[in-house]
DNA sequence: TAGGAGTGCGCG
DNA sequence: AAAGCGCGCACTCCTA
């Protein structure tokens, strides 16, 4: 028998009850997925021993709002971006102290699996218990009674993340993941809350560009066309035109004109030709090289940043909502989708086309040098921890001391360059191969800026002994421990390739075969071992920052709003006659943050207030 | 016709 | 399979 409550009165009645609780599983029923379209129908709430399912159609909610509000009382619910937006923009009521089930359990699962977080998913894994989630859809579009077994099905979801939950405390703690946990479960409400805020859209400016970009492709593809056109086949009944966004047809054609205006020989052109990639294209010593490039340019304009692009302006809200999935790279950083507002061209007026709303600003902050600054923290490298006190240029010290010249901004700028490459490249786990790519001159032989790249290479770690010393630990750990972890503790684990035995092969060339690849496997998880640490932690610091920020707009009640997160930058768009203050505010939290990871050097937070964003 | 794999490129 | 980490999106090409 399900407790089902359709009066105002009636939920007036449970609240003596729920305050009486330790901690509270909820959930909600909806019409659909849209926040600021579909109705909440249900809520759930309730504990193992008691649950209450209430319609809110005809009941009003407003005597939980204390209970949801209020900090003492955890919520546990299973994916809480969800019902925290439904319930924002159905009651006006924005949780507090959530504890997020799906979010605990891809914590602890990080690295082991990438899918299968579902409600269902984890009542199998942990009690081998098949639930159903059909009568879920049963709500779309629902109207009138609900059925007993709706109800029934309603309920349960308030019970089964308390299952969970007491399931994963003890593996959390077994893990030493409580940090990760804790702040993760705090940061759910942060990015909830930048999904409901969304951005907001210049659209005639944004227009504006695609135009731009439409002309310049039309312009660069006459070109290319004029070029290839007596190379293409059919030419008997005329220009049969290539399509330039195949990269099969474009090699293809790039083959034919190489042929025949430098007379390569087929050999040449696979080897040269090998495929249509950036660094294959620069190489041409040939002008469609440039051609090809701006028709590229403009290509990924059109198609990235155009249409498909303006129809994620919400309808009803008229700003872009997109959607942050907290957890979506191993590494801890977060990523985003529909649209994906990590990757707007920088530096460009595609990102000043984002703006803030008439009579408001918005705050660009970030993290100047994140990663290099933990890897200082990190290793202790004196010179590194010197610098960074200092104030100095990090690239332009190393430059100076791996090259015995006087490097500056201005002065050997290349060797800056140089420096500046390893010094990112590095983090990555980079070799000399890859920084010859990157440090390579064209007038010298690859073999020769391959000699260049691991002198260099050679020379910095001589230099810079601690350094190595850290991210070779990190690398070793990573095989050794078969996980690494950040700062705040997150972990992400690796699946260690097996060693090949002989009996298990038919023979020894697929034997040694085996174990060329368990070499190679072991060389990526020691890159990813070197860079998660740094990366990561990155991660942690800038999502403990959005959790303060947050917490102080709420606070100061602030009229202040999250918008967007870009791994080592946070954006807020304020009222402006409150830019100044908020934008201290956000400076403050963000160092207080860097303070709690990196203890050795400031975090240098670099902030701006202008009507959109910026960089 | 939908969906996966492959390629290329935008960001940090 | 890969010798530079972490993403998402558009497009082509091919298959079920």
């Amino acid at each position: 028998m399900v407790n089902f409550l359709r009066t105002t009165e009636e939920v007036e009645a449970i609240v003596p009850n729920l305050e009486k609780k330790k901690i509270l599983g909820v959930d909600t029923e909806t019409t659909g997925l849209d926040p600021f379209v579909d109705k909440v129908l249900l809520l759930q709430i309730g504990d193992l021993e008691d649950q209450y399912v209430i319609d809110t159609q005809s009941a009003k909610i407003e005597p939980l709002r204390p209970i949801l509000e209020g900090i003492k009382i955890p919520k546990v619910l299973h994916n809480a971006n969800f019902d925290y937006k439904f319930i924002r923009s159905n009651f006006g009521i924005c949780m507090e102290n959530m504890i997020d089930t799906m979010l605990i359990e891809m914590v602890i699962r990080n690295g082991v699996k990438r899918s299968g977080f579902g409600l269902k998913h984890l009542m199998k894994d942990y009690f081998e218990q098949e639930i159903s989630k059909e009568e879920q859809t049963s709500f779309i579009g629902h109207k009138g009674d609900f059925t007993e077994k709706q109800l029934e099905y309603a309920r349960n979801d308030v019970i089964y993340p308390l299952r969970i939950l007491e399931q994963q405390i003890p593996i959390a703690i077994k893990e030493e993941l409580e940090f990760t946990i804790k702040l993760e479960c705090q940061a759910v409400a942060a990015f909830a809350d930048m999904e409901y805020n969304g951005i907001l859209l210049d659209t005639a400016r944004w227009k504006k560009l695609i135009r731009e970009a439409d002309k310049g492709k039309s312009a660069a593809k006459k070109k290319l066309d004029k070029i290839f056109q007596r190379f293409a086949p059919g030419d008997l009944f005329g220009f049969v035109s290539i399509n330039y966004d195949s990269d099969q047809q474009l090699r293809d054609a790039l083959r034919r004109l190489l042929k025949s205006e430098r007379n390569f020989s087929e050999k040449q052109l696979e080897e040269r030709l090998p495929d249509t990639s950036r660094e294959t294209i620069v190489a041409i010593d040939h002008p469609v090289k440039d051609l090809i490039l701006e028709y590229r340019t403009h290509q990924k304009v059109v198609s990235t940043y155009g249409r498909g692009f303006l129809k994620h302006v919400h309808k009803k809200t008229g700003r872009i909502h997109p959607n942050f999935r907290q957890l979506g790279a191993e590494s801890g950083r977060v990523s985003c989708t529909r649209p994906n507002l990590q990757n707007i061209k920088a530096g460009s007026d595609f990102r000043n086309s984002f703006i803030a709303g008439k009579g408001r600003k918005m705050i660009t902050a970030d993290y100047s040098g994140c990663e290099l600054r933990i890897i200082a923290e990190c290793s202790q490298d004196p010179v590194f921890l010197r610098t960074f006190n200092d104030g100095g240029d990090l690239h332009s010290i190393v430059a100076s001391t791996m090259f015995k010249k006087e490097v500056t901004k201005d002065k050997n700028k290349h060797l800056r360059k140089a420096a500046k490459g390893i010094n990112f490249g590095l983090a990555y786990g980079m070799g000399a191969q890859g920084l010859s790519v990157i440090i390579g001159n064209d007038s010298k032989s690859d073999e020769e800026n391959l000699r260049e790249a691991e002198k260099m290479l050679d020379q910095y770690f001589k230099s810079y002994p601690t350094i190595k010393d850290f991210l070779d630990g990190s690398a070793e750990e990573g095989v050794k421990m078969g996980y690494s972890r950040t700062m705040g503790g997150r972990k992400r684990y690796y699946s260690l390739p097996p060693v090949p035995k002989r009996d298990e092969h038919e023979s020894d060339d697929t034997f040694f075969e085996a174990r060329k690849n368990r070499r190679r496997q072991l060389g990526a998880i020691q890159r990813k071992a070197k860079n998660t640490p740094i990366q990561g932690t990155s991660a942690d610091m800038t999502k403990l920052a959005m959790v303060w920020i947050r917490e102080e707009i709420k606070n100061q009640n602030l009229d202040a709003k999250l918008i967007n997160t870009v791994h080592d930058e946070i954006v807020v768009e304020c009222g402006e006659e409150i830019a100044e203050k908020t934008c201290e505010m956000v400076k403050e939290m963000m160092t207080k943050s860097g303070e709690v990871f990196i203890k050795s050097i400031p975090a240098d937070v670099d902030a701006s207030i202008e009507d959109h964003w910026t960089k």
